[in-house]
DNA sequence: GGTAACTTACTGTGCTGTCAGTAACTAAAT
DNA sequence: ATTTAGTTACTGACAGCACAGTAAGTTACC
């Protein structure tokens, strides 16, 4: 009779290993983009052959994937560490994390660079950024909706148009940012239009663009 | 004394046909991405072979310069037609920009794509960018000075901030939208968000998310 | 006849993925 | 406790394609 095979455990040291891996992806993809970084400068900032990067991940496309996840896991953007930020405590936190992201343009450009080059054709990241940026709309539509609850108002219609426009000035901020830094500063201009489109949903003003006006 | 180099006269319809190349390439450039964007591709879209297109271009490089340059030349958003338009005029301009964005989205990926790319190492299109953000936020502030002073209020410190905002929004939505047109709509959350920004730059309010505010 | 606009054919490189092999480790059987 | 069997974590070599660029030749305009 056949005695069952079991697969053997990976061995301690390997989940560490991956880990090296992973961040030395995001640190080439971030930089040369996920099409133009090759297996073989990851590789060698680990030590490693290529070869030896695909036996963990069979392939570039799943390195991508996990590189994504992985980062997910471990940053703070989106859903920090375990609560998610409600109310006026999630845009505080989305200011916060702007400030944070002027001391690590690495990661910026890594996320400006494969969120925007996900949206080519057959591209393995193209999942992921679809259901990242659905998750977050609906993580700031929620503080919207507390925040108007805390302020005894209707919830308004504007909220999801709020809340994409929140998320589209951070992430078209850092490409402006990362193309010339001297002039444009991160952080502060994310806080001001944030406030000013939290502003437009709490307390809506007529529109300064409307035909009578001058 | 030198000679300038002067190349001879191309013939008539050549221009025609570059320009039939410079389409073709933007729209590849555009699905694909410049790097996974191979110039074989763009080659047979206008039947030839992609030997052809280096005659014409001299190399990949050149061309992403050229096609970049051309649709500047030919295309609507910032400098429109000849006359910048001033004040209001240009917001509500961005605006219709984003409506008639709705009806091209190869075009507005080409940009989403080609911009984010052009920050990674050595992209020959890095210069372009650079210089194009610089020059609309340049118009984008002038044009909040125009309406201040229409307003007769003093042009407030909040004008650089906001115009860097006012190109973010519509650049980060255009990647959502890209993303998952079912869910994001790309004009009337342009529309908007620079509401937003504008009310907020001519008539400030309390911010929404100081400290003491619940 | 000269040159612009190509094509064909080729070069060289870069890159992902495969494969066979090896050393080190693990798990069970003796 | 030692052997045995199997597995993991690699390396090195290479297949094999995709791609940018080049050189030489062909056609057709001026």
């Amino acid at each position: 009779m056949t005695t069952t095979r079991r697969a053997s455990k990976p061995r301690p040291e390997t989940l560490a290993r991956r880990r090296e891996i992973l961040r030395a992806a995001l640190e080439i993809f971030g930089s040369k983009g996920y099409n133009n970084g090759p297996l073989v400068e990851i590789a060698e900032q680990v030590d490693m052959t290529h070869a030896g990067i695909l036996h963990h991940f069979g392939s570039k496309d799943r390195l991508l994937v996990e590189v994504l996840r992985y980062r997910d896991e471990t940053d703070v953007e989106g859903i920090e560490g375990q609560h998610i930020p409600d109310g006026t405590e999630l845009f505080r936190h989305l200011v916060r994390t702007a400030f944070a992201n002027e001391e690590r343009p690495g990661i910026v450009q890594a996320y400006a660079v494969l969120s925007a080059e996900s949206v080519t054709d057959g591209n393995p990241g193209r999942e992921y950024f679809e259901q990242r940026y659905t998750q977050l709309r609906t993580e700031v539509a929620q503080a919207f909706r507390v925040m108007c609850e805390e302020r005894g108002i209707d919830a308004p219609a504007t909220i999801d148009r709020a809340s994409a426009s929140v998320l589209a000035v951070m992430d078209g901020l850092q490409v402006q940012w990362l193309l010339d830094r001297a002039n444009v500063e991160l952080a502060e201009t994310s806080a001001f239009a944030i406030e000013a489109i939290v502003t437009a949903v709490l307390d809506p003003r007529p529109s300064p663009l409307a035909p009578d006006a001058p």
